[in-house]
DNA sequence: AATAATTTTTAGATTAACCTAAAAATTTAA
DNA sequence: TTAAATTTTTAGGTTAATCTAAAAATTATT
């Protein structure tokens, strides 16, 4: 069945709120994400609904039926493997490929797609830590924990981001935080919850509970 | 002024025919390309011509003006440089990108058009022989002659394609007849316009006239 | 449990791109 | 140079995706 920009767009959105929660999905959560309004997703939802797409009741809330995450995973593979073409092939740093990638996903040869995945090496995560869905569908589980959640003197390894902004990665990279940085917490203060973290074992500096809230790490010690 | 896919593609069509002919181009001529109805194309030239694109005046034809041809060639540049990408790259046959070109050519971000332009060593001519736009806009005209216009005896190299269509790309290449070939011209036959042709040296054979009419190449002797 | 606040849906419009059928203009041919 | 044929435009509709405003349903609060 023909699937348009926007209608990709919606699931892609909807699975997005979906990893998050096991809940279904509100459509003013949707109309956010979307940059839209609550009618107008209501409207879409009913469409998706007929194509099969999701399963949604009128005032219940909506959830991704199986084709439907089908449908999403593949756009998300795209999305992922245009970034790592971006960044590895194309020398863009990782704050500048998110809008061309929402663009290159909707794409659609799957020729193309795993031709590229090959060329790429068959990449695991994308230039942000995320993992790239497998052909088949398969999306593996990375679970990091946020630097937030950390406790003090432990060591750990930059293995994502939860949050594609280019403002946000600027600063990351005006920090030398870059994926795979080992980081050092020497001390968490408890006043505004900053803390005092030593990136690749230099001087130690300080980083604010707003941005360890939004970086992935893997503990080492 | 934003731009739609639909607005780029007729902008395309418009620019392909004003090469072959320098009177205005008619409405059902680009209805034709379009795969569309005279009515539509009516309603979309008039649309362009409010944003400066086309000169269009009722019943007598349209024009693309200079800031049109300028989109349509930053079109044509970026179809032809993602032919190259997907052949030199990707390891597709010349007769499968064009159709993935159609949509990548969509694609908004002059960054990287400009790298990808780097990436591929500035390609002058894209798969089928064609002549790739510059950044600034200039389309090098590339005069050859049609193989079905040069005389018995000639030799010549074929340098591109007046088609783009995959049967014709998959039965040129079934004979061997690829970008850079080696044509001696052995004989034309009165009766049918068929061409005896050696490629490459090897032992001739025959080739119809509408084939030989949608090669290009130079005269070497 | 009743009321208030919030969320979601419906109703009714708008815009872009397309269509068919009919009218108007242009071109070709008698 | 009329008449016929062809091309192009207009008129009036359709569909997808959006919007605002109002109505309905759900959820939260007294
Ligand atoms: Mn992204
Ligand atoms: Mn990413
Ligand atoms: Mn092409
Ligand atoms: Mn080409």
């Amino acid at each position: 069945m023909a699937i348009s920009f926007t209608e990709e767009n919606y699931l892609k959105v909807i699975h997005r709120l979906s990893e998050a929660t096991s809940e279904d999905i509100s459509t003013n959560a949707v109309a956010e994400l979307m940059q839209t309004k609550a009618a107008s997703v209501t409207d879409m939802l009913r469409k998706l609904a007929d194509k099969g797409w999701v399963n949604y009741q009128k005032y219940q809330g909506v959830r991704l039926s199986a084709e439907g995450e089908k449908i999403a995973l593949s756009i998300v593979r795209k999305h992922r493997l245009w970034e790592v073409f971006l960044v590895d092939k194309m020398g863009f740093n990782w704050d500048e490929v998110h809008e061309i990638a929402e663009q290159l996903e909707h794409i659609e040869s799957d020729q193309l797609v795993n031709k590229l995945d090959e060329y790429l090496g068959f990449p695991k995560t994308d230039p942000h830590g995320d993992p790239i869905p497998s052909k088949d569908g398969i999306l593996p589980e990375l679970a990091y924990s946020h630097l937030s959640d950390i406790k003090a003197t432990k060591t750990c390894k930059l293995m994502g981001v939860a949050q594609d902004s280019a403002v946000f990665l600027q600063l990351l990279t005006k920090l030398n935080l870059n994926l795979g940085a080992k980081l050092a917490i020497k001390e968490i203060n408890e006043f505004d919850r900053s803390i005092f973290v030593s990136i690749n074992d230099a001087a130690p500096i300080f980083i604010s509970h707003d941005v360890a809230k939004n970086i992935l790490v893997k503990i080492l010690a």
